[in-house]
DNA sequence: TATATAGCCTACTAATCCGGTAGGAAAGAT
DNA sequence: ATCTTTCCTACCGGATTAGTAGGCTATATA
């Protein structure tokens, strides 16, 4: 194997509000690579070490991901000289939010806790309900794409509406 | 000053996809009390302690939160004996998304990156207009609820209408 | 002018998390 | 028996989180 270039590293954190990490980020794109094998043939394995190499993910780092997606129930996995990883179910039922879930855990939450368990009072009473408003939009968008809509690049019809929003690609100054 | 009771820390840190972090969700409440204050009359201070106490937030922790707060413009200090805080806009004018971006940084990240800066090739080729979806659509929650609106406890309409969804206070199975 | 008040600022800390890396054990094919 | 490929455990440096500590500075009042 080739030495791999150093990857290159995001600077300072920079927390954010929603935040996905490496870890949900490359799982999508060895998912997307398993979606497309999928489709030639469902029970095609493909190996570890091609997945890094198409998506420039670090071997050993990915390994411990597509563990984790098969704990999921989202990946199958064949040890031996023919073995790799597929999808466990077809593209098309596996959605965003899915994968987000398994490997970044909930989708949403407050100091730590899901937003359905805070208990505000006094002036913050409703700041609950923001909170959960959220989180039912996220839902929204993140259980309502699949791996086969982002594969096949044809998101559904209230996405593409989205995408519309002349600002949707301008960063809001913060 | 009487002891503080010790806070309740939420146990292993256990990451989410939208993590609202102490401070913001400290800082969110901390305005919602200078919000009422504001409405009484918009020159009054509030003092920290009375806030921290009012929300049981730590004092000093609030304190370095209120500064951040006025460096980004939303509130407004004065020191002395007569000192204290309050909004520096009228409540209505002030975001969920403003406090979320002062104290937590950019809504939206993926491996440390803006949505739009990231570059995908291959399979993934569309993966960043997922991420960008979803930016957007946590935009139009969060930029169109102010301080006022979770002040009053009058969201504004497709907000409710977000909350209606019968499962919006149901947890996922993650 | 002295003093008390209350915000401002810097530095520090313990625990946790993130993004990996290393090394080997176990399973499967030839 | 051997090679391949996944599985598992442990470890690591740096960054972040959620605070704490202590003093400095501005302001009002006595």
């Amino acid at each position: 194997m080739e030495p791999r270039p150093p990857q290159r590293r995001a600077g300072p954190r920079e927390h954010a509000g929603m935040h996905v990490s490496a870890k949900a980020d490359y799982g999508m794109r060895a998912l997307l690579e398993l979606a497309v094998a999928y489709r030639q043939d469902p029970t095609r394995l493909v190996k570890g070490e091609v997945i890094a190499a198409a998506q420039h993910i670090p071997l050993k780092f990915l390994e411990g991901i597509l563990r984790q997606l098969r704990q999921a129930g989202l990946v199958a996995s064949h040890r031996g000289s023919e073995g790799g990883y597929r999808l466990d179910r077809p593209p098309a039922d596996i959605s965003i939010a899915d994968v987000v879930r398994a490997l970044d855990g909930p989708l949403a939450a407050v100091r730590g806790h899901r937003p359905e368990e805070l208990d505000y009072h006094g002036t913050s009473e409703h700041l609950r309900d923001v909170w959960i408003a959220v989180r039912v939009s996220m839902r929204n968008v993140l259980e309502h794409i699949t791996l086969d809509d982002v594969s096949t690049g044809t998101l559904p019809p209230f996405v593409d509406a989205l995408l519309q929003d002349p600002d949707a690609w301008r960063r809001r100054e913060s």
